[in-house]
DNA sequence: GCAGGACTTGACCGATCTGTCAACTCGCCG
DNA sequence: CGGCGAGTTGACAGATCGGTCAAGTCCTGC
């Protein structure tokens, strides 16, 4: 068998973008070394610059692969769930604070967001990485607004601007995850179902 | 006149202090260095170790005289008017739209909160950093609380968690001036009044 | 079997990073 | 005057930064 069924060790290039989407996330674009991106992907600073032109290129190839994966295993079935668009929403809301529990019990703090972190960090210093996380933003957005229009349709919440409800939601629960790191307290997230109901109702 | 009366450069702790302040949020803490600190302040390196025993006690010292200033020059003019409870809230929404644009004016880019941007960065980094953020967080959010009792006693809102409240209403803030950076669009921050009011009213 | 391209390796580069230090200036006080 | 301490100066140090490069290995298609 040349290709084994078994559990393998992922190529350099994915070991790379791994690398780089956790500790990235557990520390910050600018406190993470290519060095040490190399120590975690197992990789030599060759290998790095053989699949990526520089470091700005990786961090912006991990945080789009780790959208596409945050889509399928959790936006995806949230959202096409047969559950009304407000309850949709609820789940949305506890499935961030279960992510964010899990990461601390590993790493002993608050990460947040790992989108947020670096739009706040980068958006002002690298154009491109500015320009993919507003898309990927918009990603969020989109789900979110959906949802509202699900609740609206089923006379959950009255009519209304879907897109703007959208944001503000989607504000509140990034600002809320920047509260919870910043106190190192994920129970934050949890006290914000009574704000996102009063948004999307009215 | 050995004081004098006239408008006179400030001492070289000051220049510092200023520089910090102004440096670490157009750019970033990690992005900012201890060189450009310096030739902003005009002082040199030997200078700003004696006032200062290292980079991350600057930031601190710094983001904590932000913060007493804006207490003085806006929150408590703002908090302290005639204006009813969710009036004060309406103006401190219009006073971030308009400290983000002045800003934006100047540098070409929305630049975001600037304890919002140091608690995304560095939260996970220093922990004196973490808990100086913490604590000016509290701090705004006390006001936030103050004006939703106002509101609450005046009959404009129903009683209810004030506390919650206001933590959620400070997420919101802080979450739209996120997407404002990340999209680089202030007026993104002008939306939010409908969600403002949505969540002081339940 | 051999040519060529994908990938790996480790040594190396110049720039920049935070922080140090000894020497110096200068104003104030006794 | 004499000297003490606050503040200033510029040269310096060691580490680390992102990135380069030439040489080598290995797999694949002809």
């Amino acid at each position: 068998m040349s290709t084994s069924h078994a559990a393998t060790r992922p190529d350099t290039r994915t070991r790379l973008l791994q690398a780089a989407a956790s500790l990235m996330w557990e520390r910050s674009f600018q406190a993470t070394g290519v060095d040490d991106l190399c120590e975690r992907a197992e990789a030599k600073k060759g290998s790095f610059y053989h699949f990526f032109p520089s470091k700005v290129d990786l961090a912006i190839a991990a945080i789009e692969g780790s959208w596409q994966q945050v889509q399928e295993a959790v936006f995806e079935p949230v959202f096409s769930s047969d559950a009304g668009g407000l309850e949709q929403l609820r789940t949305l809301s506890e499935k961030v604070y279960e992510f964010q529990r899990r990461a601390a019990a590993d790493t002993g703090a608050i990460l947040g967001c790992p989108f947020g972190n670096l739009g706040q960090e980068m958006a002002t210093q690298d154009a491109r990485i500015r320009e993919s996380l507003a898309r990927i933003f918009a990603g969020h957005c989109a789900y979110i607004e959906q949802a509202l229009a699900r609740a609206e349709a089923a006379g959950e919440i009255p009519a209304g601007d879907n897109r703007l409800r959208a944001r503000n939601i989607y504000a509140l629960m990034q600002g809320v995850q920047l509260l919870a790191k910043v106190n190192n307290d994920a129970e934050i997230l949890r006290s914000i179902t009574p704000a996102l109901m009063a948004i999307a109702g009215h």
